[in-house]
RNA sequence: GCCGGGGUGGCGGAACUGGUAGACGCGCUGGAUUCAAAAUCCAGUUUUGGAAACAAAGUGAGGGUUCGAUUCCCUCCCCCGGCACCA
């Protein structure tokens, strides 16, 4: 018999899980036990966790994000894949710039030092993680091929420049992202912010409008919620851009509408602040100006433009109606928008909830084009927004909406004056950031040769990482030295490009590049081996944009041939996020401090309201909203703690077993313990069982009711564990099952020969089953139960049908829908036979005394319903 | 505001395809063990009535479909995520 390093030593008698994570993982890495490689001739699993951003610590949710990965990587893995479960570091962005202005670090040295950590931290946590093919995307063997694409793109024309809004603060003089606009007010300045346009470069993701809308089709092991919010917010439309002349001028306003059938209901227009006839009827009239410039007094986030109270102001224009030729006025809009569409909307307020409000709100006329179906009843002085028959439409009325719709847009084409068109809600997506921290953007300016990008043989340009950092300027556009150049085409002075790339882009090709590790091009020939990803695992918080900018980039790589498929990820597994309560004050200069959950206690006052005070002064704080774990809210959950007092395995089993992963989960650590014991009673359990002597021969001819009872139990628990980690992804349940088992093998005191044999079946199948939740534990217990060799290839328990055949099976019966009695009965009953015992039962007898029976509902096998009046 | 998801015992959750509501775990209560405590083990634990058998109510609120609804439909409330510069 070979026996393993750890199968020499006898088992202790109580589960030390310090000493064994340390032992298990040391040996994993001195066998190098989850470094891939291409092995043509096994089935290929790459199972690949979103990768973290370098925060400081690991928090619960990657815990939990990462105890998904890794229970699917070892359950595939005993399946008998080769597989790829790969880790690395989304180092670019806004906090590591926060942390520089708060503590004066270096962002770059501030990310090393956190991955640092982070990587002790996962290490610990003992994912089957291949580490050899680690990177962090501020590395810039890593950023250069970003910067590469970028240029190659560039040159393909699917990269553009043009003015776009940003959130401005007037006092700090910089760009604000959203998330430092805080009620309207820069974070730090306090000063109201202001919208502002600046040049910035996009890249043409609405050319692959369509195909990232129709491959949703081609995802069946996409969640729906994903697929659903992804469709929506391509939002694919179908209607008529329909052209209105502005009276007394040449000039044509062009509105999109997928109403053309209520054309006859537009009573007025909107345009945005920033229109040119806005502009134009500012210039002598200054109630107009004002308005136009309170327009701008705000952010750029599409939330508080919504939630906004809906202004305007006529401009004193008239359009004329292209199909009545009626003048209706022209009015600027603070909703209607510059940046979508054409900046101008018809409005019709019968039909529209928008317009409806507005135009009650500023006496413009509402004129009903839409009959609605008779049957409806709508309340009164409401829109209509519904399809139905056209009145007030002249040679129109009586159409439907639909016959409608292409009768008028017939006619807007004969007049030269429309045209049918489809139009998609998703718009370019804007790659730059006037950040420090960032991948540089591969351009440079000439005088005389406009946007040049950087030649290939010139990249990467390099991001100076020694800097002083203020956080008001970024270093690349403050450092003259960094910026001079000269312009590759005409080699006279240039300067460089300082703004960086929105960090979505280096999230955007990782994937691939853990393919590769070294390559010499972005990718090389094996991305053809590992991709696509056969499951990806992230948070539900991605479900749009990140997704949908690694959908667009695999399609990027596909077309300049780097890869060969459509997607990047066949299955997709979203978890719900770790949310936690928020605990903050407000500093006298309007910012916020956030505190950290373990900073604060949280008790009940007099009054019973929840209170909390700061540890560290005693005085009180504000209990925010229940949030996602994050950096800038500060209430994430150190798993280290739980670690340190319980092991790795405990803490992987309690946050698999908390909640299923696709729901969101109230982080609270009472119920930990529960998962510390039962590891302790599986540990105990072998142990009494190792003692009691050795097992014989199976003979399942040779068996006792309760054996058999025993292995009905393990081969219906192998059956379903299998089911819910493969197909559900309930590992909660399947963890669920597995303690069922174990109570039950935990009572199973049976030392005869057969007892021991079945006994040793189960306990073996338990920790094989365990393995991909708590690896070490498994691993150590796997040879003390005479496994051979590694656990992780000793294969996957498999299900005996012969097992599992019940001879008696529970039948409810009720009575008129209510549980009046329970039968165990042979299976394979009739109704006949089922109702004959249901009669027996006494209980059942009662509630049919003085009644007949009008209905009998028979579910073979499970229930019997006796209707009766 | 718009899009997506959720709401079940004291708590986390289970019930997979319309068929036993509350698996599994936490907590709590009682008991065993102990000089004592911790740990462990055993029993109980949706609410109400009852010693029990059993009965009634019960899955955010209200309504509907059905022999039967946590599950399907409608209206509403609350919570979470996303909304294009947090990642």
């Amino acid at each position: 018999m070979i026996r393993t390093q750890l199968s020499a030593k006898p088992m202790q008698a109580t589960y030390n899980p310090k000493l064994i994570e340390a032992e298990v993982q040391q040996r994993w890495t001195q066998t190098r036990q989850f470094q891939a490689s291409e092995l043509a001739g096994q089935e290929k699993y790459y199972c690949l966790s979103m990768l973290p951003y370098p925060s400081g610590a690991l928090h619960i949710g990657h815990v939990r994000n990462y105890s998904i990965g890794d229970v699917i990587s070892r359950y595939q893995r005993m399946q008998g894949k080769n597989v790829l479960q790969p880790m690395g570091w989304d180092a670019f962005g806004l906090p590591a710039e926060n942390a520089a202005i708060k503590h004066g670090v270096p962002p770059a040295k501030w990310t090393r030092e956190n991955i640092a950590q982070m990587r002790a931290q996962l290490q610990q946590l003992g994912f089957a993680l291949d580490w050899s093919r680690e990177f962090a995307t501020c590395d810039p063997d890593y950023y250069r091929w970003e910067q590469l694409m970028f240029t190659r793109l560039m040159k393909q024309g699917l990269v553009y420049n043009k003015l776009a809004e940003v959130n401005w603060d007037p006092v700090d003089q910089t760009v604000l992202a959203n998330e430092q606009v805080v009620e309207g007010r820069g974070w730090r300045s306090g000063a109201l912010v202001e919208r502002r346009e600046i040049p910035q470069w996009f890249l043409k993701i609405t050319a692959y409008a369509d195909e990232l809308l129709d491959g949703l089709d081609d995802l069946p092991d996409w969640p729906d919620a994903v697929k659903i919010m992804q469709r929506n917010w391509i939002g694919r439309s179908h209607g008529a851009e329909i052209r209105f002349q502005v009276a007394d001028s040449d000039t044509m306003l062009e509105v999109y509408s997928t109403r053309p059938d209520t054309l006859y209901g537009a009573t007025y227009m909107a345009v945005a602040a920033q229109h040119p006839l806005a502009v134009q009827a500012a210039a002598d009239n200054a109630d107009i100006a004002a308005f136009i410039e309170q327009c701008q007094r705000s952010g750029t986030a599409q939330a508080d433009l919504d939630r906004a109270e809906k202004l305007g102001i006529d401009s004193g224009f008239k359009a004329v109606h292209p199909l009545t030729g009626k003048p209706i006025p022209i009015w600027i809009a603070n909703f209607v928008l510059m940046s979508y569409g054409t900046g101008a909307v018809m409005s019709v307020p019968a039909h529209d909830e928008r317009d409806h409000a507005f135009a009650s709100k500023y006496g413009l006329p509402i004129v009903p084009v839409i009959q609605p179906p008779a049957e409806l009843e709508l309340p009164a002085d409401v829109a209509y927004t519904g399809s139905g028959t056209l009145i007030n439409s002249a040679e129109f009325d009586g159409l439907s909406s639909d016959q409608a719709k292409l009768a008028m847009v017939q006619r807007l084409a004969e007049q030269g004056l429309g045209q049918a068109s489809t139009q998609y809600r998703l718009r370019d997506w804007g790659v730059s950031r006037q950040r420090y921290w960032g991948c540089p953007i591969p351009v440079i300016y000439c005088q005389h040769c406009g946007a040049v990008p950087v030649p290939e043989d010139q990249l990467p340009v390099l991001l100076p990482e020694d800097v002083a950092f203020s956080g008001v300027t970024s270093p690349l556009k403050s450092d003259p030295a960094w910026r001079q150049t000269q312009c590759p085409q005409c080699g006279k002075p240039a300067e460089r490009e300082t703004d960086t790339f929105d960090t979505f882009m280096e999230s955007s090709w990782y994937y691939a590049r853990y393919c590769c590790p070294g390559a010499q091009d972005m990718v090389d020939e094996r991305a053809d081996y590992w991709l696509p990803v056969n499951q990806y695992i992230g948070g539900i918080e991605h479900a749009i944009m990140h997704l949908l900018y690694f959908r667009f980039y695999h399609k990027l790589l596909r077309d300049f041939g780097m890869v060969h498929s459509d997607e990047p990820a066949t299955r997709l597994l979203c978890q719900g996020m770790v949310v936690a309560e928020t605990y903050f004050r407000k500093q006298p200069d309007g910012s916020t401090v956030w505190f950290g959950p373990t900073e604060v206690e949280v008790s009940s006052n007099s009054a019973g309201d929840r209170v909390a005070v700061l540890l560290a002064d005693g005085a009180p704080v504000q209990i925010g909203a229940t949030e996602k774990m994050s950096k800038s809210r500060n209430n994430g959950v150190n798993p280290q703690d739980l670690v340190e007092r319980y092991g790795a395995d405990t803490v992987r089993l309690f946050v698999l077993f908390a909640a299923p992963p696709d729901q969101s989960l109230e982080w609270s650590d009472s119920g930990v313990e529960g998962a510390w014991r039962f590891l302790r009673r599986i540990w105990s359990g072998i142990h009494q069982h190792l003692q009691v002597g050795a097992p014989a021969a199976l003979e399942h001819s040779a068996l006792t009711p309760a054996q058999r009872d025993l292995r009905r139990k393990l081969h219906d628990t192998i059956a379903k564990v299998s089911d819910d980690i493969e197909r559900r992804y309930t590992f909660n349940t399947a963890i669920a099952a597995l303690m069922e088992l174990s109570n039950q093998l935990q009572r199973f005191d049976d030392a005869s020969p057969q007892g021991l044999a079945v006994a040793r079946e189960a306990w073996s199948a338990l920790v094989q089953m365990l393995h991909p939740v708590t690896p070490h534990l498994c691993t150590h217990l796997w040879p003390q139960l005479g496994g051979h060799g590694d656990i992780e290839h000793a294969g996957w328990p498999q299900v005996d049908e012969q097992a599992r055949v019940r001879d008696a099976i529970t039948v409810v019966v009720q009575v008129n829908g209510k549980v009046r009695g329970k039968l165990e009965l042979a299976p394979g009953l009739d109704q006949a036979a089922t109702l004959a015992a249901a009669q027996a039962d006494q209980n059942v007898q009662r509630h049919l005394q003085g009644v007949s029976i009008r209905k009998i509902i028979h579910v073979p096998d499970k229930l019997l319903n006796l209707v009766v009046g």
